[in-house]
DNA sequence: AGTATAGGTAAGCAATAGCTTACCAGTCAA
DNA sequence: TTGACTGGTAAGCTATTGCTTACCTATACT
């Protein structure tokens, strides 16, 4: 049993504010402490750190505590939820594609 | 030029609000006119209206008059941010599922 | 013309989000 | 043990979200 997100809306929510994809992205780059996270935004360490509690909450994240300090781990796999919607529409742009490239093939008038 | 939302998080945030989330499902088996939107949902037709316009704004519906009614359309390629976004995590479901199965074939002992 | 239907917009509201400063506990190093 | 450092939590504030009801316009129907 795995810690997950109450449902899957949290992990949507959690993405949905562009200063918790930025830590994501820097958590994609290895583990890092809050006081580095925090090195990257004008915003204050609480403010970063309440991020970091969201994300946690949505288990996109996890935390190993090295001495003094957190470590903040991310956990991929936690964004299933929304590979799978997204998934879901990937048809619509195979076809779509194919429907213009028969489109750019066959005479290209327009 | 296609009409686009202003940046990338407005797409996001749009598909954060699990009832947006669900019209964009509705509208992805064809258009659909403001009150059938609103006939699967307990909410008021005017807050309906309301999360279109957010789709509207994100630009990931469209809106077509016919007669008193208007349609709302799914435009998917307005995903594209998110699919990017996800897609860049890709490699660690790749490398953790073949690390994963080098695992269980050597012995799993464990 | 008069009435019904579709749907947007305004006003008002309660709840939540996002931030700040102030404070606290735990760890480390002199 | 005294001080510096890491980082969480509380309180408080403002802005935003999500909803409601009330109202309006535009189209259609008879």
């Amino acid at each position: 049993m795995v810690a997950t997100a109450k449902n899957d809306s949290d992990v949507f929510a959690a993405i949905g504010h562009p200063a918790r994809r930025f830590i994501l992205d820097l958590l994609a780059e290895g583990d890092r402490s809050v006081k580095v996270i925090a090195g990257h935004f004008r915003m204050s360490r609480p403010a970063v750190s309440q991020h970091l509690r969201v994300l946690l909450d949505a288990g996109l994240v996890t935390e190993q505590r090295h001495g003094r300090e957190r470590r903040y781990h991310f956990v991929p796999e936690q964004l299933g939820p929304v590979r799978d919607w997204i998934g879901q529409y990937e048809r619509f742009w195979d076809d779509r594609l194919r429907r213009l490239q028969k489109k750019l093939s066959s005479g290209n008038k327009e």
